[in-house]
DNA sequence: TTGACCACTGAACAGCGTTCACTACAGTGA
DNA sequence: TCACTGTAGTGAACGCTGTTCAGTGGTCAA
């Protein structure tokens, strides 16, 4: 008689925080990103707009844990990919960069605002671990045989391309695209090549570099390059 | 004494406008994007919030206007480039990626408005001739022997990556980057490689495909692939 | 029965984009 | 010089937004 009724309101409460996460996420796909307000969803699960902050701080912390809640699927799905051991990690790589673009498309509105719309002072989305799982890859694909810090720059470089198609095909799905799936191998393919590759050294700035990387390289840019090799 | 006074209320006309226009740029290079609003402008130039809407239907309009202004350097860049002929083709086309980086680092507001936040059922900006010019520089790299289709997805392809790098670094410049300038180099030169590489046959359903493009393939994804070549 | 705690509300605040009736003024024709 | 016209600009309003806060009604323990 004493635990139970504190037991009952958690209980209620946990539903009600759910139901309203539930009735976001509905506005939020049929809606779009653009289409969704507090006072909206308010009216939708029948509370007042003030109801909605005995659940949550702010707007900002609702969509963050609607993204969080969406990126959920994505990590388990790439890290059932990376547990796959006998396979062809290269064949792993461009499936789990596949896995990434086809989860933006079935989540539109969740990877605009994990990627675009959020003010990017604020702590990113726990995208790394997505990350960590294609520097895995990355590794296993190349061995041990590179630099931590090239493993880095291939990973990064990796993610841009796939972002890149992700973004845009989501951000314009009414562009003139050839195909969608052809293009999504073409660029998956092309920056898996690229990434595997040999190892360029950075672009000179007409002075010999020594083999380490050029720390300088990310402040001094070459306006006027005078000498190409 | 006629057309004088006319004259000179629309020469005063297009200087409120272009000051109104500066006054926007300002703000939007020094608050970005999220703190911008045409109350906040309409301070900043010492009129009411009214007297914006005598010189622009709206902000849509207004933004549209910027952004288009903001592109035309970007296209006059990219148009000296095609018309430097005795160039390496190859070269001339990673110069105008890496020019299109660039651009973009130096506007990200005018970048996230392009190409992110806009409503995507908008009229695009005229980015299509910088599309065009890469197009042309890829055609000018493979000659002519590629069909049309095949350039096209190219060209989008090179787009996608390129886009990717520069949106990741303009919306996420506190991310840990390896060194911006080696990571453009990574994505471009692969995208780039892989852009002017072989053709690839589409992915295979498990059925022999001939030798033209396979039209069915946007439609039917292969979800649990038996045959592996 | 009293008192504490709780979910919830109504009203408000400050800001937003946008509209509209209105004013003040410059230039024109008589 | 005077009345008329067209126009740049304004103040106030509308309906929207995210967010806060004093207050209300109900449930439960003592």
């Amino acid at each position: 008689m004493f635990m139970q009724a504190e037991a009952r309101r958690e209980r209620y409460r946990q539903e009600t925080r759910s139901a309203i996460l539930g009735a976001a996420r509905e506005i939020f796909v049929r809606q779009g990103f653009e289409g969704f307000s507090m006072r909206t969803l308010a009216r939708f699960v029948g509370y007042s707009p003030a109801a909605i902050y005995l659940h949550f701080t702010s707007k900002e912390e609702l969509f963050d844990i609607l993204v969080e809640e969406s990126f959920v699927h994505l990590y388990e799905a790439l890290g059932i990919l990376l547990k796959e051991r006998g396979k062809d990690p290269v064949r792993q790589l461009k499936r789990g960069l596949r896995l990434y673009v086809e989860w933006g498309l079935k989540h539109p509105s969740e990877y605009q605002i994990a990627f675009i719309v959020r003010n990017p002072t604020k702590k990113p989305y726990r995208t790394h671990r997505a990350f960590d799982v294609a520097r895995a890859l990355v590794k296993l694909c190349l061995g041990s045989s590179k630099a931590e810090r090239e493993l880095e720059l291939r990973t990064q470089a990796l993610w841009a391309a796939t972002h890149g198609i992700t973004s845009l095909l989501t951000q314009r799905p009414s562009f003139p695209w050839v195909s969608k799936q052809r293009l999504i191998d073409q660029v998956i393919d092309s920056a898996v090549q690229g990434a595997l590759g040999p190892t360029k050294r950075p672009r000179s700035n007409g002075k010999k570099l020594d083999g380490h990387l050029c720390k300088r390289n990310s402040k001094h840019r070459q306006k006027n390059p005078k000498h190409h090799s």
